[in-house]
DNA sequence: ATCAAGTGGTTTGAAAAGTCAAGCAATATG
DNA sequence: CATATTGCTTGACTTTTCAAACCACTTGAT
């Protein structure tokens, strides 16, 4: 066998390969709140550089996950507004899985380790 | 508010920084399938290097998402063997999300081997 | 026009993170 | 001894991310 294992072909392991790039899930966290421009998103991120952002936006457009969509706006301010596409909401239920996950093993305190 | 999202408290934001971390949802994805060794773990992950392997293993076993069980084997090699604790195996709702979105977004582009 | 601030990005040099190839210690086979 | 497997560390190297500055443009106040 070439391969160790056929995961490799497996959609789910390509899905994590593309979702584990570092700021991918905030992002569609974000947008998941409703679409925003460029330096909202930054914000709403929290953290990622503009340079980065800048890569996984493109990233994730040429994915499809997510839409670019330059608001004119009458002719001032062209705003660049970023929304999540069909198949980028659908990453709603990955991170409400992530959510109830974190809710019940991370707890919501301020103390990170704390099994009991 | 002094910052720029409240979401750095938000169970979801601390989670997402963990899986997001290179090759955690591979990881925790192979050991779904069972506790593994060492190298088995590896050569099931696909592509992640002996260094950054035992790096996330430690993060991993830290936030308590894994345990390592050293196996005597009765006076022959000491093989380590990962498993997932109770709150990692609950982490596989989070990876059926991903999988479930990978099937309906992911499976037809790219690679024709779909074994669905 | 100037100052101050906000929009969407690009560029740069440095630090952080990840990768690769190799080696170590131990066990087993030949 | 040579070879192979186990688990894991080390050092050199490459890729990614970062912070901050900068560009082009608009809007508001002066």
């Amino acid at each position: 066998m070439s391969d160790a294992v056929s995961s490799t072909f497996c959609p789910a392991y390509r899905a994590i390969g593309v979702l584990q790039e570092k700021w991918v899930l905030h992002i569609v966290r974000a947008l998941l709140g409703g679409e925003k421009g460029f330096n909202e998103l930054a914000r709403a991120v929290g953290g990622c550089n503009s340079a980065t952002l800048t890569q996984r936006l493109e990233s994730l457009e040429d994915l499809g996950v997510i839409a670019k969509r330059t608001e004119d706006g009458g002719g001032k301010l062209a705003r660049s507004v970023y929304s999540l596409t069909p198949a980028g909401q659908e990453l709603q239920t990955v991170i409400n899985a992530i959510d109830a996950w974190a809710r019940a093993h991370l707890g919501g305190t301020g103390a990170p380790h704390s099994a009991g």
